[in-house]
Parts: C-alpha cells; structure tokens; sequence
DNA sequence: GTGAAAGCGCTAACAA
DNA sequence: TTGTTAGCGCTTTCAC
C-alpha cells in the first residue's frame, strides 16, 4: 500500500497541493471551509506529513543528537528520560548514540551530523578541537551536558562540581575525619578534575593533604578495586569522596564486605550525583544531589534559544543529602 | 558558511554531480581515476552525504525508532547500551522515546513514523490493535522486546519467562520453602503473566497455592510497600518470587531494614533480569539472568531479515544465578 | 484565498 | 565511463 502524500488530500479535496500544506499549517490566508475539508480528508485518510520531506525543505530536522559515554552509569537513565520527554513535548525528537568503550566523540558524531541533527548534547569525556570547528561551521549547536571545557568555547550544563567538592570536605574536616582520600573517574573529565581540585584545595587550606587517590573509572568495580588499594596505603583513610555515586557504592561494599569494616563508624563515605540506589537503606549514602531536571530543562534551553551567543557556561547548585554513611556533625555556621 | 553538497564536490572535480554521487558510493563504473579525484574533493571540502536528502529519495531513512516504557529500570540501560552500538556498526541511528508515565505507545508512536524510521522496537505494555494496523499498513517492521502478544501478530523476543519462573518454584520448593508469594510488575504486561503464570502452576503441581501477590509496579518503592503488605498478611511468605530484580532490591531491603529479618535466613528472595546490582554484595540477589546481548541481536536480525514473514516469537533461555539471598540446596536431577 | 512552480540534496533510470 | 533528467514530498515564493 502506497504512503499516503499531501498530494492525495489535496486530489481528494480538489485543491492544490500548496493548499493542503497550507492549510495543515494552520496558515491565516486559508479559509476555514477548505481548511475543515483538507482536515477531514487528511484524517479520512491517514495522512501525517513525511518529516524528511519536510526537513529537507526547511533545512531544519528537529532532531537532537544526545551521546552519551556511559549510559551504565545509573545517573544518566534519569537524564535520558528527562530529555526524551521534554523533547518530544516541543516537538522534537532525539537521536542516541551510544560511545563504546575505546572509542571517543569523534568515531560517532559524524555519522549523527549526516541526519542533519539541528543540535547536539553531548555527555562524554572530550571534544577535540576538529570536531568543534566542524561544529561551528555548521552552526550546529551544541551543549556539553556534565561536562565542560575550560576554554568556554561551547556551551556547558553542569553542577557546581567544586562548590559542593569543596562543601563535601568542609564537613568531613569539621567532623574530625583527618585522613581523607578520594576515588576519581576519569581524568580526561572535567567533573573529575573540578571535584577533585575542589576537594583538594579544601584540605589544603586546613593544612591538610589527601591521604591517597586512586581512579575508579566512574565504574563500581573500578572503585571497589580503588577502595581496596587505598586500604592497604600506608596512612590509611577515615573518609573517602568519591566523585560519582556508582563508585561509592563499590567502595562502600569493598570496605563492608571485604574488609568487614563498618560504616560511618570505621570509615565515612560520600558520593556525587544522587542516584536512586544512594538514598536505599543498604547504602543509605550521603552524597551530593545533582539537580537533573533544572539541568535537563537548561541544556535545551541553550540548545535552542536562538540568541544564546556566545557560548556559555551554566553552572547549578547541588545539594548535600545527608544519609548515615558519613559520620557528619551539624554543619558550623560561617 | 553554506553547506557543502555534492554540487559542490562536482564542481570542484569538474563533473557531474551524478557522477560524484556514484563514485561515493563506490560505484563500479566509475574510473579509478575519477573517483580518486572525487574522494580527494570531497575530504578537502568537507563533504558528507546529507542522509535526509537521500532517505527522501530511498525511501529508507536507516533509523529504527525505540519506545521505552521504563528506561529507570536498570535493566534497559544495559539493552540501550547494546542497541546503539550495534545498530551504529550496522551503520544506523537509533530514535529514542521513553513513554512518560500515565502515556501509552499509541501517544508517541506517531510522531516517531513521521519521521519514516524504517522499524520500531518496543519494550512497552501494550500495543493498541490500531497501531498494529498503523504499522502493517506502512510496512514499518516493529519488534517488542521483553514483551510479546498472545496472538503471535507481532515479532516479540523474549526471555522463556514460564521455564525460568517454574524453575525457581521448583528450586524454592525442593529446598523446604512452603509458603511462597509473589511479587508482579504490571498485569497488563506479558512478563508479569508468563512469570507468574509459570510460577503458580509449579506451585499447583506440588499441591501448594500462593500465600499472597502482590503488584510492585516494577519499581524499588512499589516492590518496598509490597513486601511490607506481604508480610503483614495472614500467612507469611518464607520465599518472596519478585519478577524483576528492581523489585526484589525493593522487598530485599523492606525486609531486611524494616523488619530486621535475616536474608536468606528468614526468608529467601528471588528476583528476574540480573541488573548490576544484584550481584553487589549488599544484595547478593539470586535471580534469572536474561541475556541480553543475544535478546539485542535476535531483536536487530527480525528487524532487518528481509524475509521474516510472518512475524515470530522469539524466546531465549534464562539462566538461573545461585548467590545468597535464597537458601537453596542443591538441584534435584530430573 | 488559492494555484503554479521552483527547489531542498540526493538516487537512479535512461541516454550517450 | 559519464552526463542528463526526473523525481522523492514537502515549503514557500510569486502570480492571480
């Protein structure tokens, strides 16, 4: 059965194919009649418009292109959620991909820019700078979404990483914990560089240093494994920071069921992000909460908003959910 | 910065756009020579194919739409994952839509065929008999994964859900559990009715009846208030079949933290899907493994067999992982 | 208020 | 081996 076109409405009704689209387009000039017509006759007969047809006219797809480095990571289900229905709301719709291990933005984003994607967001490691030129010459846009580039030359959604890094040692210091470590993601990451200069800085200013670091690769078993290796250090922890949730959950289970120690008693534990697991009574871990919708709604603010120039750099606040697997005392007023 | 078409290509070269078409494609009749030249031009423009220009004219747009009816459970980051890796070397796209709560396929569906994705694959609950026609109509080919129809109508890849539930009744059972109770998704899925279904009628085989079921809604709170309402009833379970993993988290901790009972000690759980954290050791969940990457391929192989007709049920087997939350003994030889 | 016609960037049939 | 030409299904001028 053939699809049925514009050009079958308008033979159906007996006026031109113009009309029907114009009339589709809710446009002003049509009179009400042809246009109750054309719409009865579309519905009668199943028509939706082709919307490659129409972007190739247009020049406009409506479709974001999202990549996505880690979806195994539990924060971004929520985030993918988020965004898959706020867009559909305006509208439009998303186009996914993936990063496999091993490879970078650049094996994939290509072949998302053939589909003539009006946007990308992107939530992985880097951008070279090929890529960004090819970017802006295009005049696709892009956000960088959890991530950010220091030089701010494309636009970036993300959470106040060290603000909160800085918060999260703050109170680990003013509890009493003196031999901090932290379990990092991915080096190559601004959300690992910035929690963790943040986190550092803090110690520094109370004369302190980190008592170990190690590289969780944003992974549970990476920082279970981590969580073991700073276990054996010389000066071992009383308080880990790990810079995403779903390490915190490998440490915490490294030191509770591995090494039987307990938890905040032995050793405190935070995270970053808020994941669902987090606030469950087997973790029960404090962490800093990212506030995914209002970064969500953001990201696609600067992905559409037509006078967004130049690029910015959105940062929001997070929140510091205190749960039991930090041994925490009421934050000192300053 | 206009963008730069095959036009351009051929004008660069000095022939026609045609014939810069055919050389791209690595057409055999074109000279060595010529399509050096083209390849050359085009890598030094900056050339790449615009794909909504030719799908208008293929009428094949290499897109395959994927509506997700909960990717918050994090049994479906893992099948995203897969999906767009493999339809990315297939050289495909993938078009996302998650179904917002209190929405159904029907809602979303349209949208995602006006943009003439060539095959749709849904792991939703239902499928209205209009869309079915909507899609039989076009030809667009649609796989429901993890989901299937009674009435064979529609391709489906499956976990053999009635074997694996049977075998973990049997397996309860055979190792002194008497008073069993069931945790369900949603009724309205094909899933929660296998998985059940199976279930139950082991149970009838060994003259026992369901000390109580109750519905989690496939989520960890549903699942939590569910094994709390289990275990206010009557007659309490010794074994809680949840038929999803996210919901065995839930009653796991229910149990464990509210109750203060002892897993598997006072009572066994036993989930389905094996989603990462059930072999953390904070859950240490005993569950049906489906596997996933083969459930991905089997989907992508019925969406682009050309002549898969008429439609098939495709089921995988599950395989059952022994760890600590149910007190098992060894299997019976049958 | 409506129609005719051009054209978005490509593929593919037909010519040469 | 290459060029010419006709669309794919739409939007959007320009006429009337």
């Amino acid at each position: 059965m053939k699809r049925v076109t514009s050009v079958d409405v308008a033979r159906a009704v007996g006026v031109s194919q113009s009309t029907v689209s114009r009339a589709l387009a809710d446009d002003s000039r049509i009179s009400k009649e042809t246009k109750r017509k054309i719409q009865k006759a579309a519905a009668d007969l199943g028509y939706t418009p082709n919307e490659i047809a129409r972007s190739l006219q247009t020049n406009k797809t409506n479709m974001v292109g999202l990549i996505m480095a880690d979806i195994l990571n539990p924060f971004y289900p929520a985030v993918l959620d988020l965004m898959t229905q706020q867009l559909h709301q305006m509208g439009k719709q998303l186009m996914l991909i993936s990063v496999p291990a091993g490879f970078e933005v650049d094996d994939v984003l290509p072949s998302m820019l053939q589909y003539q994607v009006d946007g990308v967001v992107i939530t992985s490691a880097v951008l070279s700078s090929h890529m960004r030129d090819l970017l802006q010459n295009r005049r696709t846009r892009v956000v960088l979404f959890n991530r950010s580039l220091e030089d701010f030359s494309v636009n970036s959604v993300c959470c106040e990483n060290r603000a909160a890094s800085i918060e999260v040692a703050r109170r680990l210091i003013n509890s009493g914990h003196r031999r901090l470590a932290i379990i990092g993601g991915r080096p190559d990451t601004s959300t690992h560089r910035e929690r963790y200069a943040g986190f550092e800085e803090e110690l520094r200013l109370h004369g302190l240093e980190l008592v170990g670091d190690e590289i969780g690769g944003n992974t549970y078993d990476g920082a279970y494994e981590a969580a073991l290796r700073l276990m054996k250090g010389r000066r071992k922890p009383d308080a880990i920071f790990c810079i995403a949730d779903v390490m915190a959950l490998g440490a915490l289970d490294a030191v509770r069921s591995k090494l039987g120690m307990k938890v905040p008693d032995d050793i405190s534990i935070v995270g970053f992000d808020d994941i669902p697991p987090a606030s469950w009574p087997a973790y029960d871990l404090t962490t800093v909460r990212q506030p995914i919708r209002a970064m969500v709604s953001r990201t696609l603010s600067l992905l559409f908003d037509p006078d967004n120039f130049p690029p910015m750099a959105v940062q929001v606040p997070g929140k510091l959910m205190v749960r039991g697997s930090a041994r925490l005392s009421a934050p000192v007023a300053t």
